[in-house]
DNA sequence: TGCTAAATAGGAATAGTTCCTAAACAGGAA
DNA sequence: TTCCTGTTTAGGAACTATTCCTATTTAGCA
């Protein structure tokens, strides 16, 4: 999983985007995590090395990267858009307390059986499980209690 | 389906809430919809009938409501919350064109086998399988062209 | 019929994100 | 190498969904 400079580099190229170092901070930090930051978290990240970076231009990067497919927005919640440089399909579990979301890369997942009474012109283009629960440490400082009440 | 107002008003004395006029209005709009709308679309539904209510009103009731556990919040996508009264286990197929959301009842979905490879002292408490398309307007609308870059 | 805690309405505040614009810059052309 | 141009960046303002605050009203009980 070791990315180079010269990898995303070439990537950008591909993608015909501009090799900038706010870009490739950002995508090499997005590429690094397996967290799932937040946009602010990247920018945390990275703004150390850019002490005139705005948290716009880790949006607008992101959004960029979004578009040119090399990244995918995993929205779970509604509070704030999370991200993944991850594109090996796979799929996800969030801790309640913390949301904490890590991934799930059973395969067995990726082939659901074709869900019956779903509308009959409707295509399906995809899928994502999203498992819930409470981490370890959530178990523990928050006596399980815990409110079901939002799912992915 | 079809539910009275005796029957709503049971179950919020069930759970110790009081059974007004606007809390009535709006947990019968969301009962009746399979649409899983926004707060705002409930106001919208509701709101000729009460001239006088705040959308503040609606978002007050629905987390009343969802604490108590008579609706849930389904989070798909991180820009607005929607709800759905419908407390059957069941999963969701949206539209990435029109946000649609439609139910997918199929129960095979709700005993999916215990993924390998996450942390051992996470605990499962559930899961959600959202499917991604796009719907039947959509597709001849749009020419089928549409962007997979949010998952739910 | 009154009391009181809960609910409502309205306005202000907040958080996350997007929009707008001018300046800087990467990468291709000359 | 230098120049040019469209892209990217930074900064600020705007926007949207939601929450907070608070005074008034009201449902349900004594
Ligand atoms: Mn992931
Ligand atoms: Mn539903
Ligand atoms: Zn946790
Ligand atoms: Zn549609």
């Amino acid at each position: 999983m070791e990315i180079s400079f010269s990898d995303i580099k070439r990537k950008f190229q591909e993608c015909g985007l501009k090799t900038t170092p706010q870009r490739t901070a950002i995508y090499d930090a997005l590429l690094r995590s397996t967290a799932h930051p937040t946009a602010e978290d990247l920018f945390v990240k990275v703004a150390p090395q850019f002490p005139m970076m705005s948290l716009n231009t880790v949006y607008y990067t992101l959004g960029v990267l979004r578009t040119s497919g090399l990244i995918h927005e995993v929205n779970i919640g509604h509070t704030r858009a999370r991200f993944d440089a991850n594109l090996t399909p796979h799929h996800h579990l969030i801790c309640l307390g913390c949301q904490t979301i890590v991934d799930v890369m059973d395969p067995r997942l990726n082939r659901l059986t074709s869900p019956f009474g779903i509308p009959k012109d409707f295509e399906i283009t995809g899928h994502q499980v999203v498992f819930r629960g409470l981490c370890g440490s959530c178990r523990r400082h928050t006596g399980r209690s815990i409110n079901h009440s939002s799912s992915g």
